[in-house]
RNA sequence: GCGCGCUUAGCUCAGCGGUAGAGCAUCACCUUGACAUGGUGGGGGUCAGUGGUUCGAUCCCACUAGCGCGCACCA
């Protein structure tokens, strides 16, 4: 229910019609058909083999559900006695207690040491046992002694040595992991580690310990319960999977299904070129429970029900039958899901329609235990896969790059998140129901340092544009609040963005026919249509990282930054006419309006909320904006010519508003400007954006300087060969604007230096493509002009100051 | 042991053969009629190290160092 509330919060847009439960009656009976048609088959089959076993949870695991880590331990090296009485073999063990299921004593078949011992016997010391001695590939002779106890109920390798050689399987323990009563009676009832304390005592005042050495061991713990698991002899229900593997395998390999990034597919070849028997059947008492009947002899029945199984099998009514208590594997029916939703095995318009999908959508942590399964199965019981794509995102961890997990007391709740929480509320959060209550203290200090005013309300729209720019191909991802923070800050400029153009366009005519319009209002489409590429780009790729950066960047430093401000200058002018204004309120409503559908994959509530007031000014019909289609660059033409003309514009401001910044001259102060050195371009251009350039660079209308006229002193800003001056007469202080020169000279001069360098390098021009080598030559043209201009501007300002 | 990933500005991360980018942080200036959750401008990087390929390497290759992950595992 919280994942649902939290789902419908973040505003995923799924089929709330279509909402299933594992366990409800249409899935579980796909679960039993599925696991009767593999039985069948022989693909299931139940067997007492060794299982990994949690004797906490007291049940069996599955490999994945393995975690091993390395831990401190010793090498015991034990003496086992010679039965002939000659002497002693010497074992190594790092798990003396199993010594009472030993079943032989193994040497590597070529190892010159013990070649002539394979054959003949010891004696199992603390027992009155012999074992014998044993040759075998898989003892490492370099290793301990070189002499192996084989242990086949309690230990993996040994079990298929056992399997090898014809021994017998000594079970020692019982569920809880302490000793049975297979073993001498001094030592039953012990847990294994008292046992082992037991063990090594007795076999000490024996003298038969050789030697002790402090060793790395990996030792196998249960990933829920943490326990340290143990080998176990069990009945067990086991999916015989390599024939379900090779056409999954195939299925990746062939392209049918591709893995994003495709890295991750080496990922799931690796795991299934090597996957082993998968162990289905858990003790526990939730869960799918396994369909198989035991009558009173122990003989098992699989069949989808206790009629069934009683009509297939003709067993009386009267005899008693009992359904296995053992579940499911909760990843067994997981592996279904694909088509267990849509009613299979029935041929359900459903199941036609959405089986299978475009893309499964995942972490790479689960690609073992759901989604090789998922193709497995898919495969095997539609005859097609389930899913095209397999998209991998990261996970994400803290701050400080820690996996969020209760225990550590790090998880953050992306509510708290969208809703804000207080401090006091999120420590309760933290801190109750802790699995190690000792914990408490360091959770509320951490939590206390990393948050002492609690979570501010960030709402949903900012977390999902900072998971969206997040989402790169890494696999780790941490979380940064700030992140949020900034889009939080991007909702709030888009929503007084907004405010803008509904301020200036409600009540006022937009309609596009006939109107005017104006090089920002070509330059702002234009930006749309590329802005548009590239989201395109950043979905088919599954980059939303880039998806939310073009449109980030749009917004803010397209749009807000230079359009709004340029349309000001038109909506504001007494000189603008009134097609001019109309061409402009149609560009700002038209242009928000598609801003809006291309942002609300990304950010729902807030585009929904704008866009309703936006559509019928922006001429669009529909009743939300989730129905309304995806804008496509297809639609928009990049406008070739609007672009360098706004780029020269754009020069221009930037140049003066760098004077002014680094003058510290308040960008309110109208400056009066000369421009020289114009080219017919640069004049053409002047003229025809004199209402942009005196507003947005805070200057009076730009005179030419005459020919023959001598500059003033001023501060300078190039544009190519232009140079537009800054009058310096009591506003700039001639030293500061020689700094300011000096670093400019400095970078121009370090630029041609390099640029130089590898034009007269003969290889560099002879190989380099023709149009690199060209754009080099004209940057070191470009950056001559430069410092030619700047050395004569350095000398004036010299001048001024000692003339 | 096998496989994979990472190391770019103080922080979090993009870029990945042809003049180093963003956000945050930082400094200066700005109560400008959408927005101070803001505006304008600035400072800040020998792109982990070494070698190679190339006219040219942050980008490709090899090795080294550090960090991390997965799988397997020597009793």
């Amino acid at each position: 229910g919280m994942i649902a509330k939290q789902m419908r919060r973040l505003g995923a847009s799924v089929d709330w019609n279509r909402d299933v439960f594992t366990m409800d009656p249409a899935l579980s009976r796909t679960v039993t058909e599925v696991f009767v048609r593999l039985y069948q088959e022989g693909l299931i089959y139940r067997g007492k083999r060794l299982v990994n076993w949690d004797p906490v949870l007291k049940t069996a695991l599955s490999d994945l559900e393995v975690a091993s880590a390395e831990e401190d331990g010793s090498l015991w090296h034990l003496r086992y006695p010679l039965s002939d009485g000659s002497g002693h073999l010497v074992v190594a063990t790092t798990r003396p207690e199993t010594m009472f299921g030993d079943a032989a004593v193994a040497v590597h078949p070529d190892d010159k040491r013990y070649q002539h011992l394979v054959g003949q016997k010891v004696r199992l010391p603390l027992t009155d046992r012999e074992l014998p001695i044993i040759a075998d590939e898989y003892v490492d002779p370099k290793f301990g002694s070189g002499c192996v106890k084989i242990t086949p109920a309690h230990d993996f390798n040994d079990y298929e040595v056992g399997q090898r050689h014809g021994l017998p399987l000594l079970n020692i323990m019982t569920l809880d992991a302490a000793l049975n009563d297979a073993v001498p009676p001094a030592y039953r009832g012990l847990d294994r580690l008292p046992a082992r304390q037991k063990v090594i005592a007795d076999l000490e005042a024996l003298g038969l310990i050789e030697r002790i050495e402090p060793h790395k061991l990996t030792v196998p713990r249960g990933d829920r319960s943490n326990a340290v698991l143990e080998p176990l002899l069990t009945d067990q229900w086991f999916v015989d999977i390599k024939p379900l593997a090779a056409p999954a395998i195939h299925a990746v390999e062939a392209g049918r299904i591709r893995f994003v990034p495709a890295s991750y597919a080496n990922v799931y070849f690796e795991w299934m070129n090597k996957i082993k028997d998968w162990c289905i059947s858990r003790q526990l008492w939730w869960g799918h429970r396994i369909p198989a009947w035991y009558d009173a002899d122990g003989k098992w029945y699989v069949g989808r029900s206790e009629a069934e199984v009683r009509a297939a099998h003709g067993i009386a009514a009267a005899a008693p039958l009992r359904q296995d208590d053992d579940v499911l594997d909760t990843w067994f029916s997981s592996a279904l899901w694909p088509f267990s939703t849509q009613g299979w095995p029935q041929h359900t318009a459903a199941l036609k329609a959405y089986y299978p999908t475009a893309v499964l959508v995942t972490g790479f942590d689960i690609i073992f235990f759901w989604v090789a399964r998922m193709i497995m199965m898919g495969l095997k019981f539609t005859g097609e896969v389930p899913f095209r794509d397999v998209y991998i995102h990261g996970l994400i961890r803290d701050q400080d790059g820690q996996k969020m997990s209760k225990s550590k007391g790090n998880v953050i709740d992306p509510m708290d998140i969208v809703d804000g929480i207080s401090l006091d509320a999120l420590l309760d959060k933290r801190t109750t129901g802790l699995m190690q209550p000792q914990m408490k203290p360091a959770i509320e200090k951490a939590t206390r340092k990393q948050f002492p005013e609690g979570i501010a309300p960030y709402g949903t729209d900012a977390l999902r544009l900072c998971f969206a720019k997040l989402a790169t191909q890494s696999r780790d991802l941490r979380f940064d609040m700030p992140r949020v923070a900034e889009y939080r800050n991007f909702c709030n400029k888009l929503w007084n963005a907004a405010r803008f153009v509904l301020m200036n366009v409600e009540g006022h005519d937009a309609t596009p026919q006939g109107a005017e319009f104006s090089l920002a209002d070509r330059w702002i489409r234009s930006r749309l249509s590329d802005t548009l590429v590239r989201t395109e780009a950043g979905f088919t790729e599954y980059r939303f990282d880039n998806v939310a950066n073009a449109l980030y960047d749009f917004t803010w430093h397209e749009f807000c930054d230079w359009y709004v401000e340029l349309a000001k200058a038109v909506l504001q002018s007494d000189s603008a006419g009134e097609a001019a204004k109309r061409g402009t309120r149609f560009t700002l409503i038209d242009t928000l309006e598609q801003l809006l559908r291309a942002l609300h994959p990304l950010a729902p509530f807030i585009t929904e909320e704008i866009w309703q007031r936006v559509k019928s000014l922006a001429g669009v019909g529909g009743q939300t904006i989730m129905h309304a289609r995806y804008p496509s660059a297809a639609d928009i033409p990049a406008d070739s010519s609007a672009e360098p003309e706004m780029r020269w514009v754009m020069g221009f401001i930037l140049g003066i508003r760098q004077i002014k910044g680094e003058m510290d001259i308040p960008m309110g102060r109208k400056l009066p400007v000369l421009v020289q050195n114009a080219s017919a371009q640069d004049q053409e251009y002047l003229q025809r954006n004199l209402h942009y350039l005196t507003r947005m660079a805070g200057v009076e209308a730009p005179t030419p300087l005459r020919s023959g006229e001598a500059a003033p002193i001023a501060a300078v800003a190039l544009l190519g060969n232009l140079e537009i001056l800054v009058p310096m007469a009591g506003l700039i202080d001639p030293t500061a604007e020689l700094d300011r020169l000096a670093k400019r000279h400095k970078k121009a001069e370090g630029d041609l230096a390099k640029l130089s360098a590898k034009l007269h390098n003969g290889q560099f021009v002879r190989n380099a493509p023709p149009e690199v080598v060209a754009k080099d030559q004209q940057r070191v043209a470009e950056l001559r002009t430069e410092i030619a201009q700047l050395t004569a501007q350095t000398e004036r300002v010299k001048k001024l100051i000692d003339p």
